[in-house]
DNA sequence: ATTAGAATTGGAATTATTCTAATCGCACTA
DNA sequence: TAGTGCGATTAGAATAATTCCAATTCTAAT
């Protein structure tokens, strides 16, 4: 093992970080296992899962997922936005106006033609807050 | 089958319709199968996955979801925003500065402590748009 | 060196979602 | 109105994404 600071770099780990550093963009899960096992031929999907944890929890690497572990359905059709508790994983409407110049600025930098623009609030519920 | 307008509103379909329709909040697939076995005894996972899909196509029901089917990752550690394809569902970064005015606004009406906001821009693609 | 406890690994299981062969039901014909 | 062709719909089976947890490995204290 490899301890850097308080870190517990295994080699498993540090493959798995090598990789990321190394990609540009946003790799899948399934791609980073592809990418690791040329590093570390014997590496299993799962070490990479739990690499993947360990190192965003360390801060070491940037996940993109919402806090949502599925899909879910709603009544409500008219656009609005969403905070997601990061400890109870509670989701709940929340109404933020979008001034019309930042969907424009969305579109200019993105170089996309937008078809909607929603904002995730990240953070701790009332519930969950005492 | 039950055509209202030009909809083709299986038993089916309208059982799940029934239960987005009568719930608040935001049911998971699971949920809405349970739900639907209530009214509709026989009915399986996949009909309500199909059903799903069709009413939000028709603009029947909402969907929370933000495009992506897996969790991505990343080595960039500051925050961003994001612009999904609905075409191709590539993922692009976006850095749109935000007021701290909005983070203080999705606060105030969430009632949640925030941690962090994220934008998301649904639209079309550079490449897909020719 | 030995061992107890903690951390890590990865095969197996679970959960979420999609695929596709079989079935259903409408429109048309005789 | 009985038969038939065909697109739409259903749902069992398969696949994909993610997590669980028993076995193993590592660390540190003796």
């Amino acid at each position: 093992m490899n301890n850097v600071g308080n870190l517990a770099l295994t080699k498993q780990r540090q493959a798995v970080l090598q990789v990321i550093q190394d990609s540009e963009g946003h790799l899948t899960a399934n791609e980073v296992f592809e990418h690791s096992r040329r590093i570390l031929p014997g590496i299993s999907f799962a070490t990479v899962y739990n690499s993947l944890r360990y190192l965003r929890n360390e801060g070491l690497i940037g996940e993109v997922r919402f806090g949502m572990d599925c899909t879910r359905y709603d009544r409500k059709l008219t656009r609005h936005d969403h905070a997601i508790c990061s400890s109870c994983g509670s989701l709940v409407d929340l109404d933020l106006p979008i001034p019309d110049e930042f969907l424009k600025k969305g579109e200019r930098l993105s170089k996309f033609k937008a078809e909607s623009i929603e904002v995730v609030l990240r953070g701790i519920c009332p519930d969950c807050n005492k």
